[in-house]
DNA sequence: CGATGGGTTGAGCACGATCAATGTAGGTGG
DNA sequence: CCACCTACATTGATCGTGCTCAACCCATCG
């Protein structure tokens, strides 16, 4: 189960917790492209991970415009919060066709008050994606274009790399445009240009899924990427 | 102590768990204006909060900009999650002196380890964190200045309120028009006239440093203001 | 085949940035 | 008490990044 080896990147499992959690999984469904896991307003009785595809957190405003909060990988849960605040803030909609599994609340609240050391861990997930929430916030308010799409494109393979889908420095990017604008907070045009740009510079490479990383350091130079905000290093917590 | 009374915001607390947060406290220390009290990269062995004062999550990036990914008000937990995560992304600034409190990590490990209540508790702070970030990428994202300026006021006016800190529904803003900047994303120049138009629409009044909210009701219509993601409601967690 | 979803291109525009002064109030030292 | 300094707010002029609108292209699929 993908989220058990990610938890296993913040620190060790023993062998009872690690079985706790495969008995914890109620139930794997599969997603539709397109459909929402999650929709606003919900108040859900589980939590919900991704086991494969890729899922955005977005929310729409008003006037039609649409802003994603949050892109989900493998092993990611994507409403670890839902435990602890009832109401769902936004939706979440499966990017592509995705495999999800579910915990109920009322095991996680088993978790809490006889695992320490596991809620801990899950814990951990929320602090991270918080920091990753931060680095978005950052690049969204003082970076250009091209330093934010850097970035993200930085961020995404780092976290794809801890999940084992990273081969030779690519990776299979399965976003249109308009939902990395949406991401961004770019119109599709622009990030149409903004990538361009960067395959000009021989910095990336985008064939079909598959996006390459052709120039790692200077990609990292341009997005100052530092990805230590990402926790991945197994210590004790 | 303001964060026992936040806590008390998401759910009730017995007495035994408000000695025993009260007992928690190690040390008060005072943080003159314009320091940092938490330092980037630093590996703090405790978590710190606010008492009185205004404080800013902020990041510098080589160009000389500056970002603000978050405003604490007194009662805010500035750092919990450095609790789990040792080395702090982020520096800390205080924005007017401030008054902070610290609570040991050790001690925050032996509230997790026997107190899982309270742990859920503080956890709910950490999420609550998260869902305003989340509010501020979409503000950033896809909102215009003066609607992005019309959702911080919105959201500060509510979190001061929890605070007690509103009187007539005009409160104290000591955030000068840079700073504003800083956490919107925005040039100064700019939040000055942002702030002139909203002054003259009859939305809001600012006389010295106390912010008057005139026109609630459009000032959250403009801002699409939905107070639902603080999560200020009682009930058991 | 036509429809659909996504990528690409060009022209014009606007929001907000930048640069450079000016204003103003408090605070400090002579 | 005045001269000066500093921090912050305000104003005007100009510039540029990224948006909008509108086509057009291309592959896939029914």
């Amino acid at each position: 189960m993908p989220f058990i080896h990610k938890l296993e990147q913040y620190d060790r499992l023993s062998d009872t917790e690690r079985q706790l959690l495969e008995g914890a999984i109620v139930r794997q469904r599969a997603v539709p492209k397109g459909e929402d896991m999650i929709r606003e307003g919900d108040c859900p009785a589980e939590s919900t991970f991704l086991i494969k595809g890729f899922a955005a957190r977005y929310s729409l405003l008003r006037n039609g415009k649409r802003q994603i909060t949050a892109l989900h990988v493998p092993g990611d849960f994507v409403d670890l919060h839902s435990f602890l605040v009832k109401k769902t803030d936004h939706a979440v909609m499966a990017i592509t066709p995705c495999t999800v599994g579910t915990i109920a609340h009322e095991t996680l609240r088993g978790i809490s008050e006889n695992h320490p050391h596991l809620a801990r861990l899950l814990a951990v997930n929320i602090v991270v994606d918080g920091a990753i929430h931060r680095q978005w916030i950052v690049a969204m308010g003082r970076r250009s274009a091209r330093e934010h799409m850097a970035h993200l494109l930085c961020e995404l393979f780092v976290r794809l790399r801890a999940v084992g889908l990273v081969t030779d420095d690519s990776f299979d990017l399965p976003l249109t445009q308009a939902e990395l604008g949406d991401s961004l907070g770019l119109s599709t045009v622009h990030v149409n240009r903004v990538l361009q740009d960067l395959r000009k510079e021989g910095l990336i490479t985008w064939r079909g899924e598959a996006l390459a990383i052709e120039d790692w350091p200077r990609l990292q130079e341009i997005a100052e990427f530092d990805p230590t905000f990402l926790s991945l290093e197994v210590e004790p917590r």
